[in-house]
DNA sequence: TAAGAAACTTTAGTCACTAAAAATATAAGT
DNA sequence: ACTTATATTTTTAGTGACTAAAGTTTCTTA
């Protein structure tokens, strides 16, 4: 563990890249930005770049990893107050990932990052995707637990398996959402509204001995 | 309506290079082949297939238009001989479609085309894709219509709304399928039935008269 | 049949991305 | 300190998708 010069020096270079990439992207858009232009600013080859994260929409995926934290405390905040009705958590919670994903990308750039994401295929860089995933969907199970606690859930569904389904429907809207767009941010949530709402139809428990036939 | 020369020129060219793409694609692979090439071989430039196709993936997602209506027909043939439960009929429209899909392509190959129908966002080529969707999710709530006019289904859903549901869930899976080159289709029909079971819990009529408290 | 339009080809270029060789700087052994 | 080994980067050269614009061919139509 004696930290060389060596591995200093690549934390350096890599956090370089990674600060002129914000700017640019910011400033300029994805699309205008050269990774040659990068790698200049940055005061290494593009090749170096290459090595450091592989792809182009990789370095954007290493930037949007930083507001993770963020969103992941968002979503826990959610878990402290939860909603009388499971389906209005569950329907936050997928209004609370959408409009973190505006405020750091636009829908051409989000766009971009999906495409790149099922391109690579859960390989090499690509997995830095679905470890992001697989916290929030922890975080969509613990939701489901606490409902089941307070009695509002019925105990025989699941709760990690159910909360993968809701988290997956809730991903595919958002597939939909930043590839239309024409689509607002209040129709995509009053799309997923009816997903949660037809999912969860009669799955609630019902306290005064309703009865069914 | 003349039908001039010109058009039918244009309907040849395009034929042309669709059947060169379908050989190449077929024998060598997707990435192998080279728009160069394809050209080359259809005798016409490269900017013509661009002018006609607009991406390399685009060329591919008009031979898997092809075969579109085969799967059509076997949706339709599900249709007919439906199971008892409407759970194992929402599995098997997902299993169909995971084996046609597989039967026409690789996963490799599919991920490229379901990454630019995404990066192309509903624009201009990329309509192709939805099109297909549209008919699918049809299907799907034609079979829904089905079971709640056989009494299995409760007609409180919204059939078209449900179908939709299903079906994106059921695509989302397809992308995960697609994605992990170490899911087997047995593996992929696990976790949609498993959704599939989860989503449909308690959505059934129970014909003698059940209790839920 | 000649003008006009449509469609194609050529040309030139950008950019992401890759493989391999060459250069350079750090680490390690003496 | 000095040399050798090694890690890492840069240079070089190239492929291939894709685009814009200019030039050319070919069909259409008056």
């Amino acid at each position: 563990m004696t930290s060389g010069l060596r591995e200093r020096q690549k934390i350096d270079r890599s956090n370089r890249i990674l600060d002129v990439a914000r700017d640019r992207f910011q400033s300029e858009g994805y699309d205008a930005v050269t990774i040659e232009s990068i790698a200049a600013d940055a005061n290494v080859s593009a090749v170096t770049v290459y090595n450091y994260y592989g792809t182009k929409a990789n370095l954007l995926l290493a930037l949007v990893k930083e507001s993770d934290e963020r969103l992941i405390a968002q979503l826990r905040a959610l878990t402290e107050s939860l909603p009388l009705d499971i389906r209005e958590a569950v329907a936050e919670f997928g209004q609370i990932m959408r409009r973190h994903a505006m405020t750091y990308l636009t829908k051409r750039t989000w766009r971009e990052v999906i495409a790149s994401s099922i391109l690579q295929g859960g390989r090499q860089f690509g997995q830095t995707y679905q470890a992001l995933d697989r916290v929030l969907i922890g975080i969509m199970a613990d939701i489901m637990v606490i409902y089941q606690q307070q009695g509002s859930l019925t105990p025989e569904i699941e709760a990690a398996g159910f909360a993968d389904t809701l988290f997956e429907m809730q991903n595919i809207r958002f597939f939909q959402f930043v590839s239309d767009d024409d689509q607002g941010e209040a129709t995509a949530d009053q799309i997923f509204r009816r997903d949660v709402w037809a999912i969860f139809a009669t799955k609630q428990v019902y306290h005064h001995s309703e009865i069914r036939t």
